[in-house]
DNA sequence: CTGTAACTTGAATATTGACTCAGGTTTCGA
DNA sequence: TCGAAACCTGAGTCAATATTCAAGTTACAG
């Protein structure tokens, strides 16, 4: 649960080496990206990173290692960027509100990792469940919290972390993926008014009855 | 649009014909929903069905088209499934609920098929969006007819289609194809809940401040 | 019964692409 | 400057498997 490095002896130890080790990263993401898991090849991933096929062992054991390489730099990237766009300080209906808006901002500009986290279901199922466990594990700590404050109404936290990141990830793949016609903020405002009040009729100032 | 068999001249036409097709169908499903669609094999396919491997082309033309092919039959299963346990004279948010309940059973008995589905987003990205778009659209229409009754808060249909779609889907995967240790009522019932009300303090009843 | 269309068979073909390796080239500390 | 470690190269190996096909076998209309 550490911060390693996928632990290989194949770490560079020259500044040529880490160049190259980028290079490699760089292609692998972009390859992965538009052509997906199966379609990838790795002569594709040195051509594009202008190295040799065989490099690209130097570096990898194998064409799985890099994709999974890819997904947890994924993870840690998604979770800095969020975090980044999330004062710590506000309430949980704002921080949901901002955390959507900086999710899809943040799918957009890489669409191709994004790409590769969702296809990792199929290729490497046990870092996609760790993807969104760390989420949901977190997700579902953020509401009890927030329950605790009476900021929101207690209950399910588990049931709601879950439902909540299946609206982030199809309304990032709706509005970031397939095409990005409206703006995030739009969006992100239309689910926190989901969110935060439901489709009731009664509930705001809401009227009658 | 209509409703033909997906166009071939590889009907089969006699009796003995249909129920090879038959089994050659129960065993693609199986087969892609254990292996994934690019370790599943056409000899896995034929073995499973106890058919010589060229029987295989004789109904179907590729590997993908009878991927397509069962991704297609699972759109209308499901619709059908989910039509038949949610009446059509109930209010919105009640339908949500029963809604939910019914595709989160009918994942749990079509696992395979559920996962065929969910890889088709990379294999055959144009019948995963024709599956999500026909629910969509569904689900925009539904809810602005709900608004129009004051069944629910008008506005936002669209993003409130994808965001609930994406409940449902992760809900899903998370209490169906992941595991089924809460019942589907329970799990319906929590996100109905917030559906309906939001996460919100202030609604119901709820207490002051 | 009989002929033929429908169906079945599985060995053979053809392609693809991950991974290896033996032989260079470059880097950099001493 | 020197040499060993690090790095790079790309043709070749090898296994996997989608698809074809020519030779049977079965169903069934007439």
């Amino acid at each position: 649960m550490g911060g390693d490095e996928t632990a290989t002896s194949k770490a560079p130890r020259t500044e040529r080496g880490k160049r190259t080790l980028r290079k490699l990263l760089d292609a692998a993401a972009a390859e992965f990206g538009e052509r997906g898991y199966h379609e990838a090849s790795i002569s594709g991933i040195t051509q594009r990173a202008g190295a040799a096929l065989g490099t690209f062992y130097t570096y990898f054991d194998s064409k799985e290692q890099v994709f999974r390489a890819l997904v947890d730099d994924m993870g840690h990237l998604t979770r800095q960027h969020i975090a980044e766009r999330v004062p710590g300080n506000v309430d949980r209906l704002t921080a949901e509100r901002l955390g959507l808006e900086a999710f899809i901002e943040f799918v957009r500009e890489h669409k191709d990792l994004y790409r590769i986290v969702m296809e990792a279901q199929f290729v490497a199922e046990d870092a996609y469940l760790n993807y969104y466990k760390v989420f949901a594990a977190a997700y579902t700590r953020n509401l009890a919290q927030a329950a605790e404050k009476g900021e929101i109404r207690p209950g399910h936290e588990e049931e709601r972390a879950w439902a909540l990141i299946g609206m982030s990830v199809f309304l990032g793949m709706r509005y970031a993926v397939w095409s990005s016609d409206k703006p995030a903020k739009e969006v992100a405002a239309a689910a926190a008014e989901l969110i935060t009040f439901g489709l009731s009729p009664l509930a705001r100032g809401g009227g009658g009855n």
